[in-house]
DNA sequence: TATTTCACG
DNA sequence: ACGTACGTGAAATAT
């Protein structure tokens, strides 16, 4: 029999600061649960052990020897967030049907010390899993110790056998203790030797074989005096020391290893504790996604569904609370699926499917927004979903990533039903959408969400599947005869690169152009990352001083990126029409913005001149022009309007240059003597006040001292002292309601605030500043966005809106019109809605993208 | 799949 | 003493 003895709590303070935090909806921190069973996981893949016994101390913190004084000063207690998700692991690894060890006055390390001893007598192995090197002296040719930990930011595990700890140690693993003794610990509060280290105890132990040889020998002639007389004055602690160390190994625990092999009595139960923790992973790496996780609360919903084929669209609209959801695949009609509360009705019939969709009654969708794409496709106007079940689930949480029917069963507690009857291939998740739905409205209605989700969302997904499936129109020779100038001076860089370093390599891998500059070239190295050298923009611009190869490199990423994510990128995605159909996405981020995919039309080059030439192949088609508008100054007016801020306020009434304005604030001096260099200073920190800033930053960021940068922020907030207070305060109430909100009530739930890990809350302070900006600056757009859409219909207008870019719209309109689109582009924008600052759009028009911004 | 880099607002 | 600005997506290499 082979038994794997971890060390819980050593494994779960690894997997607590081995990976990054991670929280259920509501703060529950979850990230040490998912790292230790995923460590767990990996050790007993590992080690195919027959059985498994996890220990753990008894209370937390736990201190080790309470009879020795002054413990406390050293041993601090576990981190709350850490301590919460103890009993939930423990909880589930029971679920999972392991059996879990503790006893009551020994620690985790005195159990694995008696299972040791029990394997030993038995004559059966054991392997130790720790990150704690105080077990190496249990190993024999029995006993192995797994030891975990982490190389290079990567976790990596040691086994150590009596060969492995006489190799490192020079000793035998029973010795260790007698090196302890000497050396002490003080994270244990194990005094030791005082000035015998880690080197001086291994010497004398191996040379004297334990701690008794070592006093037997003490007028030996190999010990130098100064070291005799240490051993001679802290005798008395070497001994208690030795006493200390030793891990006791006759611990009253369960020795029948048959009672430790891993027995999962209820997989649902342990599936359904996973999803409460939204550890979905979890459930997929156990194999457990297709455990049916009935309800956790009751719900009214039926426990079967009845899936029904029809043949008319009257069939459709019976039954109680629909939910509409239409398959696709690759923009084409598959099925059509009304789930209601006991009946789903199906049908692959594309005349029956629109007439549904152009039927009268009120819908709710599962997802809308392709719906609108394909009846957009057929020339269908369908009027605007009532509901939306991905929408309102991005308007709880717009943290998710996830949206599926499962996900949300699981967050909502409502129970996935039984499919029966006709059809074939129905998704049992998705029957629950009538109730999902009932819950979702509730918690909407609840969050005050409403109106955002009706005016805002609900209509702006219709907006975003028109702007999808009109596309972008582009010179696709254009891009291709300026992809094949970038690859020419590519090469050329390239051979450059080879010759300046005098050999070739790969120029893309950060690895090796570590190795070529760091190593082969001997540049100073300032920045490491994980895995080696940091290579980014900002070090070799450090370095271009060194070597004139820096400069070249420098080129060959600018040139790189610009051949492979643009014009080879590109050039990929034209349609057959000859236009790029980007995909908006609704739900992905976590401020209220949109973000477009496949491909990102969102950061098309615009900050160098030769970037900016690409915008030169997005053009307006035969007979249109691009009218592009956007706002000015957008988040720093909506910062001066939540914040109430008078002398934000004023300087945006009076129309004045905010910049400048800032900057004669933050340099104390008239708004006539600001120079250049100041405004474009003041504009940094403007920005940086936006993003939460810190001295340290923002000092980067425009290369100044630290000190100075101090002194600007203050300068800057003394002024604006509404901009202060309103920043302090918005944390303050974050962290009692738990979330951060937009004027228009979009929510960012931030458990980081409560993180006793200052990284971790210094990143949820500057979330909370952040988010209402940037989330209102947001939704305005996006009402923006859905006036606009109205208006060139109600106007009968052929201007359509192609693109937003964040605060930046634009409508490709016929040249006759474009006056016009102008005109509705600037008026809606700027009325999208009233702040006690006024919003400012610019419109300008042009055959390109270049020429349209102004 | 994760990491690094870099394009945008 | 920590480690350093908010929000995205794509491509390439490394693992």
């Amino acid at each position: 029999m082979r038994l794997l003895a971890v060390d819980g709590n050593s494994i779960l303070n690894r997997a607590y600061y081995g990976i990054r935090p991670l929280t259920t909806k509501d703060g529950q921190f979850t990230h040490a649960i998912y790292g230790f069973l995923t460590m767990l996981e990996k050790i007993k893949a590992d080690t195919t052990p027959d059985c498994v016994a996890i220990a753990f101390d008894l209370r937390a913190p736990t201190f080790r020897h309470k009879a020795y004084t002054g413990y406390k000063a050293t041993r601090k207690g576990m981190p709350e967030e850490l301590a919460s998700q103890v009993e939930p692991l423990k909880e589930l690894l029971t679920l999972l049907g392991y059996k879990l060890v503790s006893c009551e006055g020994y620690e985790a390390d005195d159990i694995l010390g008696t299972f040791a001893k029990i394997c030993e007598e038995g004559g059966n192995e054991c392997i130790i899993a720790t990150g704690d090197r105080d077990s190496l002296q249990l190993v024999s040719d029995k006993v192995t110790v797994r030891l975990a930990s982490t190389k290079q930011g990567s976790p990596t595990a040691t086994i150590y056998d009596a060969d492995k700890v006489m190799e490192e140690y020079g000793v035998e693993p029973v010795r260790l203790i007698d090196i302890k003794a000497l050396q002490g610990d003080s994270s244990d509060n194990i005094p030791g030797v005082s000035g015998i280290g880690p080197k001086g105890a291994c010497d004398l132990i191996s040379k004297f074989g334990s701690l008794d040889g070592v006093y037997e020998n003490i007028d030996s002639a190999d010990i130098r005096e100064t070291v005799r007389k240490k051993l001679l004055a802290d005798k008395e602690n070497a001994y208690l020391s030795r006493m200390l160390g030793e891990i006791y190994r006759a611990v009253p625990i369960d020795t029948d290893l048959e009672n430790y092999k891993v027995v999962m009595i209820d997989p649902e139960a342990a599936a359904r504790y996973m999803a409460r923790l939204e550890l979905f992973k979890l459930i997929d790496k156990f194999g457990l996604h297709q455990v049916t996780i009935t309800a956790v609360e009751d719900s009214t919903a039926a426990a079967v569904v009845n899936a029904k084929i029809v043949d008319k669209a009257a069939q459709l609209s019976k039954g109680i609370n629909p939910v509409a959801d239409v398959e696709f695949s690759g923009g084409e009609f598959v099925r059509l699926c009304v789930y209601t509360e006991d009946t789903v009705y199906v049908t692959d019939n594309e005349d029956i499917l629109c007439d549904y969709l152009c039927s009268a009654d009120k819908k709710a969708y599962y997802d809308s927004k392709p719906v609108y794409a394909y009846a957009e496709k057929k020339g269908l106007d369908i009027q605007l979903a009532e509901f939306d079940v991905c929408l309102a689930a991005y308007l709880l949480n717009p943290s998710s990533s996830d949206y599926s029917p499962e996900r949300l069963c699981a967050e909502y507690r409502v129970s996935v039903p039984e499919v029966q009857g006709e059809c074939e291939g129905i998704d049992p998740s998705f029957c629950a959408l009538p109730e999902l739905s009932v819950r979702l409205r509730k918690e909407i209605a609840e969050k005050n969400q409403k109106q955002l989700l009706d005016t805002i969302e609900l209509p702006l997904a219709k907006v975003l599947a028109r702007m999808e499936s009109i596309g972008f129109a582009v010179d696709r020779q254009g891009i291709e005869r300026y992809g094949e100038y970038i690859g020419e001076q590519l090469r050329s860089f390239e051979q450059e690169i080879y010759d300046s370093v005098g050999y070739e390599f790969n120029i893309n891998s950060p690895k090796q152009l570590g190795v070529a500059l760091f190593e082969k070239l001997g540049l100073p190295a300032k920045k490491k990352t994980k895995s080696g050298y940091s290579t980014n923009a900002e070090v070799l611009e450090g370095l271009r001083s060194y070597h004139p190869v820096v400069g070249l490199i420098l080129e060959y990423r600018t040139y790189a990126k610009l051949k492979s994510t643009y014009c080879d990128g590109l050039t990929k995605v034209i349609a057959e029409d000859g236009r790029i159909h980007s995909s908006f996405n609704q739900t992905e981020t976590r401020t209220g913005r949109i973000s477009s995919t496949e491909p990102n039309l969102q950061n098309i080059p615009v900050r160098t001149d030769l970037g900016r030439e690409l915008r030169k192949f997005f053009v307006a088609r035969e007979g249109c022009v691009l009218v592009d508008a956007d706002y000015s100054q957008i988040e720093l007016r909506v910062l001066a309007d939540i914040a109430g801020d008078d002398n934000m306020r004023k300087a945006f009434l009076e129309n004045t240059d905010i910049h400048t304005v800032t900057a004669s604030e933050v340099f104390r001096m008239p708004v006539g003597m600001v120079t250049p260099v100041m405004r474009s200073r003041a504009k940094a920190v403007n920005f940086g006040i936006v993003y939460g800033i810190g001295a340290f930053s923002l000092a980067k960021d425009i290369g100044v001292t630290n000190r100075e940068a101090s002194e600007y922020i203050r300068n800057y907030l003394e002024h604006y002292s509404g901009v202060d207070s309103y920043m302090k305060n918005v944390i303050e109430t974050a962290r009692i309601t738990g979330y951060v909100e937009t004027v228009f009530g979009r929510r960012r739930y931030l458990p980081e605030l409560t993180a006793t890990n200052h990284i971790t809350r210094s990143f949820g302070e500057r979330v909370a500043r952040n988010m209402p900006i940037q989330g209102t600056a947001a939704d305005i757009i996006k009402i923006a966005m859905v006036r606009v859409d109205e208006r060139l219909r109600a106007e009968g207008m052929e201007s359509r809106l192609i693109l937003q870019v964040h605060d930046e719209l634009i409508v490709e309109a016929p040249v006759h019109e474009s006056m016009r689109a102008a005109m509705v582009l600037q008026e809606e924008m700027e009325n999208a809605v009233k702040l006690s600052v006024p919003l400012v759009a610019e419109a300008s028009m042009g055959e390109t993208w270049y020429d349209a911004k102004s």
